[in-house]
RNA sequence: GCGGUCGUGGCGAAGUGGUUAACGCACCGGAUUGUGAUUCCGGCAUUCGAGGGUUCAAUUCCCUCCGGUCGCCCCA
C-alpha cells in the first residue's frame, strides 16, 4: 500500500543516504541554473510525457531504449504516450511546434527534471532519474560545440567535483558512419570466433560498442581495428580540430577518443562525455552530448542544427558524496517560542506571526509540552533564539529572549521583538 | 530481460523448531517550583517482507510471490 515503485526513490529532508536530502538536490539545481543562465541559456519546461511517435522518430526506433525501456502506455482516446526517456526529444518538439526556429537564432535552452527508462536498477541508475539538459539550436559554429561542453564543465567546477574528464570524438554524418560500421564488420569478422560471447553478438548490431570490451583478447584484436577518423569527411575531420582547439582556449581539460560512441540515433559530427570516478558504479559517464543536425528537421521543422547535453544528476550526487563535498546547510532556525497555557500559546501566534513577516524562520510547540520539553527540540532544531512568553511576561508586555550560543537572557517589550532578534543575530 | 545475494521495531543489529523476540541509536515521559549537555529511571515489535506447506508447535525447515542489493545487457 505504501509502496514506492520500484525502482524509484523519494527525495526527504533527512535520509541515510546524503545524496537523497533535498538540500543536496536543492544545490545541485541551483548550481545549474545559476552557470547555465551565466551562458545565457534560457530554462524551459515541456511535459513528462509526448507522443510515443516522437521518441521513435527522435531517439531512433531501432535503440535499447526505445524498443525496451520505454513506460509506453495508451490514454483513454487510444494515442500511444510515453514517459520521456531522455529529454532532447520533447525539446526540439517544442521547439518545432512553437516556431522558435523563425525567431532570432541561436536558441539557447535548458531543462532540468525526471526522465524514465524500465530498466534494472543499480548504482547510479534508476527508474526514474533527473538530468540537467542543455540545448543550443540554429548555428554550426563550433565555438558553440566548445562553450556547450565549457558549460558543463563549469557546471561541475562550482559543484566542487574534481576531475572530472571529457571526451571527444566527431561521428561524423550518418552516411560515413555507415561506411565505418561496414568497415568494422569487415575487420572483426575474420576474428569473430576469438571475440567475446558479448563482442560477437555485437558484431552486427553495433561493432563500435567491440571496441570498448572488457575482454583482454578481444580488446587485444580492437587495437587493431580501424578508426572512425578515417572514415570522416573533410569538413568533419575540420570540425573536430575547430572544437578542440577551441577547448584548449577555455582551458577545458578534454581527451580525444576515436572509439567514442553514443547510444541514440541522432547524433551527428561531435560526441563527448563527461567521466568522472564513481567507485561502486559501474559506469562513470555521468553526462554526455553532442551534435543533432538532422533531428530538427525529423521532427518537422527546418534543417536547423542542435547541439547540447544531459547530465544524470544522481551519478553528478554520488560523485559528489563520494568526493565527501560539503553541501551547504538548510537555514537554521531564528527563533524558537516557549508557550505555556491557552493565552500565551495565542499570544504567540501573533509574535510567530511579526517575525516571520520580518523575514525571520520561527517555531513553536504544537504537542503540548514542557517547557524542559521545549527546550531539547529548541536545541535539537538548532534554534539561534528561544523566546519564552509565559504568564508574567505576557503580564508585562515583555518576552524572555535567551540567545542559545552564548546563553544569555533578556526581557524584550513584546513591540522591539523583532528589532532585538534581527540585532542580535547579525552580531 | 537473465544470474547471484539478502529481507527481524523509525534506523542499526542479535537470536532460537516450543512459555514474556536480546542490545544499541532515535523517539516519548520522569528525576518536586518555567531553561538546552551528561547521567539515572521508565515506555516503545500481539511480531520477525507477503501467502501457502511440513509439524503437536515455526520468526527459525520447504515452496511461491513481492521487495532491496549486486553483476550482465544498456545507459545518465
Amino acid at each position: 500500500m505504501s509502496k514506492i515503485v520500484k525502482g524509484m526513490f523519494d527525495v526527504m529532508p533527512k535520509d541515510e543516504e546524503n545524496w537523497r536530502q533535498v538540500q543536496w538536490w536543492r544545490f545541485v539545481e541551483s548550481t545549474a541554473r545559476t552557470v547555465a543562465e551565466r551562458f545565457r541559456f534560457q530554462e524551459v519546461r515541456t511535459p513528462l510525457v509526448e507522443y510515443t511517435e516522437l521518441f521513435k522518430r527522435g531517439v531512433g526506433d531501432t535503440t535499447d531504449i526505445v524498443e525496451k525501456e520505454m513506460y509506453t502506455f495508451t490514454d483513454r482516446a487510444g494515442r500511444s504516450i510515453s514517459l520521456r526517456p531522455e529529454g532532447t526529444a520533447g525539446i526540439v518538439r517544442s521547439f518545432v511546434g512553437h516556431k522558435v526556429y523563425a525567431q532570432p537564432q541561436p536558441t539557447k535552452w535548458f531543462y532540468m527534471g525526471p526522465m524514465y527508462r524500465y530498466e534494472r536498477q543499480q548504482v547510479g541508475r534508476y527508474r526514474q532519474f533527473h538530468q540537467l539538459g542543455v540545448e543550443a539550436f540554429g548555428s554550426f559554429d563550433p565555438a558553440l560545440d566548445a562553450e556547450v561542453i565549457a558549460l558543463g564543465m563549469q557546471f561541475f567546477e562550482e559543484l566542487g567535483l574534481k576531475g572530472v574528464q571529457v571526451e571527444i570524438n566527431n561521428v561524423g554524418d550518418p552516411e560515413s558512419r555507415a561506411r565505418y560500421f561496414e568497415a568494422l564488420i569487415a575487420y572483426f569478422e575474420p576474428y569473430k570466433e576469438e571475440l567475446a560471447e558479448d563482442a560477437q553478438n555485437r558484431l552486427y548490431r553495433n561493432p563500435m560498442r567491440i571496441l570498448d570490451s572488457k575482454d583482454p583478447h578481444t580488446h587485444e584484436i580492437a587495437m587493431g581495428a580501424p578508426s572512425i577518423l578515417e572514415y570522416l569527411s573533410e569538413d568533419s575531420r575540420a570540425n573536430l580540430e575547430a572544437v578542440k582547439q577551441y577547448l584548449d582556449i577555455l582551458g577545458v581539460n578534454y581527451v580525444q577518443n576515436d572509439r567514442l560512441v553514443r547510444g541514440l540515433d541522432y547524433y551527428t559530427q561531435t560526441a563527448f562525455e563527461y567521466m568522472v570516478d564513481i567507485p561502486g558504479a559501474q559506469a562513470s559517464t555521468i553526462g554526455g552530448g553532442g551534435r543533432y543536425n538532422g533531428l530538427v528537421q525529423e521532427v518537422g521543422g527546418p534543417d536547423m542544427p542542435g547541439v547540447g547535453f544531459g547530465v544524470g544528476l544522481e551519478r553528478v550526487l554520488l560523485a559528489l558524496e563520494e568526493q565527501k563535498v560539503v553541501v551547504p546547510e538548510p537555514s537554521r532556525l531564528d527563533c524558537y517560542m516557549i508557550t505555556f497555557d491557552q493565552a500565551t500559546k495565542r499570544k504567540s501566534m501573533e509574535l510567530l506571526a511579526e517575525l516571520r513577516r520580518a523575514g525571520l524562520s520561527a517555531e513553536r510547540d504544537y504537542l503540548d509540552r514542557k517547557m524542559k520539553a521545549q527546550m531539547k527540540v529548541a536545541d535539537r532544531e538548532q534554534a539561534r533564539f528561544v523566546a519564552i512568553l509565559g504568564e508574567d511576561e505576557l503580564a508585562q508586555n515583555t518576552i524572555q529572549v535567551k540567545n542559545m550560543e552564548t546563553g544569555t537572557q533578556e526581557a524584550v517589550p513584546f513591540d522591539q521583538l523583532v528589532t532585538y532578534i534581527q540585532t542580535e543575530k547579525g552580531r
